[in-house]
This record gives structure tokens, sequence and C-alpha cells, in this order.
DNA sequence: GTCTATATGGCGATAGAC
DNA sequence: GTCTATCGCCATATAGAC
């Protein structure tokens, strides 16, 4: 069923999304794309020009969706057990929900470092600042000589990485499709406290 | 340099290994794999027959080297704090080495599903004896009402997501080679601590 | 077993009618 | 803007000589 409200240039946008998730950049078919948009394959081309153009316009509009909510969750002044409930909260489940974009900017980004550069420039991502403002709120909090980078590798390892990995953990772990469900919404509830006990003791001795 | 000791079948595998890693399935071109083998492309037909069979024999050889320590370090009955020393140690230091391997099962994963089983088989790696010797481990050490699952997933999550978004992280925190080097061997040291400040006071009240 | 040469098909991209 | 037809290339795979 086609949607007359959509312009095709929109149409095209959607359905290569939805292919280069699938099968990434290689393994998608511009054939594919037009059929999954539901018109002809010269006009893609027409819109786009090529398939790195596409991609790109993709991508984009991926790492944006993905990364412009993170700087205004911790940069606010909230205490950082209230940002981690935000950021689980918001960040699972838009992984869960577009499984295919942090794919596709972890894949991506391997063939084209430079072009992470523009992105963090258009989108105001501003690393220097985020993690200042997270090292800030932890030695408010009590934690010595709290390492930030570490921190955001961490929230970020475990957000992502059992969404990206989902064929292999419920492979690996015989999970079916509801439980694996139930399993990324108790995760949001039980990560905050699982990191900030983490790091709260992080110099206390054993 | 081309060695003389090893057989073409070997010198072919080996050169899969490392297109495979670079360029994933799709990317890989089976010229590559001949020129970086040093024989003809031909003869990578001769012993492979095709791509996939190629695909698959370095998978297979990849996912036993990633999974058959795991086994062996969880079904011992250490203290866990040692059990994760031992498992972000060889693990880390692994993922590191050969970050091809935990992108290429991840990837591979994706389309060929049914493979995983077969090769859980064959590497007699029993998911639910290691979910149960963790769920028991954790019992012993104080940990009431301990989810395995959630568990599993965490170490997974913050040992292998580092390494494979290795280009992501360097290029949001603008950091270096070296210090992104510095950055995993801390990690090693940093993170059995880490988790088990987080899964020790699992039931404790904030 | 190893090579050269070639078959075969698919894909990105464009030309050109409407 | 949208389509059909087609070009040109490149990749997998095979045939067949040595």
């Amino acid at each position: 069923m086609v949607n007359r409200k959509y312009s095709s240039e929109e149409k095209i946008l959607e359905a290569a999304k939805e292919v280069f998730h699938k099968r990434g950049f290689d393994g998608a078919r511009m054939q594919d794309i037009a059929d999954a948009a539901g018109i002809n394959k010269a006009l893609v081309h027409y819109y786009f020009r090529n398939k790195e153009n596409l991609f790109l316009a993709v991508f984009k509009d991926a790492f944006s969706k993905l990364t412009s909510r993170i700087s205004i969750i911790f940069t606010s002044d909230k205490p950082m057990e209230t940002k981690l409930e935000e950021f689980f909260e918001y960040h699972i489940g838009f992984v869960q929900k577009n499984a295919y974009i942090a794919w596709f900017i972890l894949n991506g980004i391997y063939e084209r470092p430079d072009y992470l550069k523009e992105l963090m420039f258009q989108n105001k991502l501003l690393p220097e600042m985020i993690l200042q403002q997270i090292r800030e709120s932890l030695e408010r909090e009590g934690v010595k000589n709290p390492d930030p980078f570490q921190f955001m590798a961490n929230i970020l390892s475990l957000s992502v990485f059992p969404v990206v990995a989902r064929p292999l953990l419920q492979g690996l772990m015989k999970i079916n499709n509801d439980d694996m469900e139930l399993f990324y919404k108790s995760r949001v509830k039980y990560l905050p406290g699982f990191v900030m006990r983490a790091v709260k003791n992080d110099q206390l001795p054993k």
C-alpha cells in the first residue's frame, strides 16, 4: 500500500533506511530500495545520484537521531542516577526500535571515519563538554577521580551491545522472542542502579 | 614473502580471515583473498568451491577461538572476582588483537542464525551449565536472586563493545591511538571490581 | 594442484522517451 | 518527474590446458 502523502524522495529515504539496515552498504541493492519504495530504480538515481550519497543521507539522519538526546540528558544538572535513568530509558528503547541505526553507525563509521567529524559538528556534539559535566557530576556525588571516558564507554556498552548482539545472545542463551523483550524491559530499570553502585564505591577498599 | 611451510589451503584460510575481517562477507572479493594468499583465484574455488563455504570455514574457526575459553573460566570453582579477572584479561586482549572476529561473529550470525546451533554443538558450549554455575557462584558469595543472563550480557557488553566500536569511541572522544591502547589496558584491571561492586550490592537498599 | 581464459549473471549508473 | 531499455563493469564460478 503506497501512502500518497509522501513524496518520492521521502519514500526512497524510508526504503533506504530499511534496506541498508538489513543488508549493510555492500549488501544493499539499489533495486531492492526502489522496490521497497514502490518506485523505479532510475528514480533513486535521479534523486540521490549514486549509492554512496543515499547511504550518507540515511547515515546522517540515523546519527543525529541517536546522539541528539545524549547531550541534553548529560548536560542537565540533575543527579547522576536520574540522568542514567533517562539515558537507559531513552537509549535502550531507541536502539531496540531502531537496531539498524546502531549497526549502521558502527559499521558505516569503519569505512568513513572522516564523515564522523562533520556529523559531530552538524549535530553540535561537544564531547569535551559532556565528559566534563560527567566528571563534575560524579565528583559532586562523592566519587574520587572519576574517569568519564570509562564511564561513557560503560554505559554505551551496556545499552547498545545487548541489542546489537541480539541474535548472538538469543542463540547462546536459547531465549525466545517474548522473553527477550522482557529482558530489555527489565534492563532499563536494572542498569542505573548497577552503574551507580559500581562507580559510587570506585575508590573504596574491598 | 611466501612462507613455504604452509599449504595452499592454509594460506587461503589465513588470507580469507584477513579479507573477511576488513570487508565483511559482501565486501570481500575472492580476488582479494587470492591475492592476499599469493595464489590464483581459481585455486580458492578448487579448495572451497564457493564463497559461502569459505566464509563458514573462517566463521567456525573464529567462533571457536572466541568461545572456547569462556566455558573453562566460568565452570571452575574459583571465586567470581577471580573468574572475572581471568575473563576480562583473556577476552579483552583477544578481542583487541582480533577485533575482526567479534565483528565477524556479530555480523555473520545475523544472516545465518541456524549455523550458530551447529557451532555451539561442535564447541560443546553448554549455556545452561555456564549460567547455572554463575548463579551458584554468585549465591555462594551473598548475592540474592542473581540474574545470570543479565550478568552474562553485562560482561560481554563491557568487554566486546568498546573494542568493536573503537572508531566510534575514538572519534567521539577525540582520543589518539596510543591513549586508546592504554584505555583498553586499564579496563582489564578496572572492570572486575566494577562488576563485582555492582552485583554484590544487588539487593541492598540505596 | 595450479594456472589462463572465459562463461554467466548481477549491479550501479545513464540515455532518452514520455 | 517517472518510466523502459541498455551500457559497462566487475564478481563468482567453471572449463580445460599443463
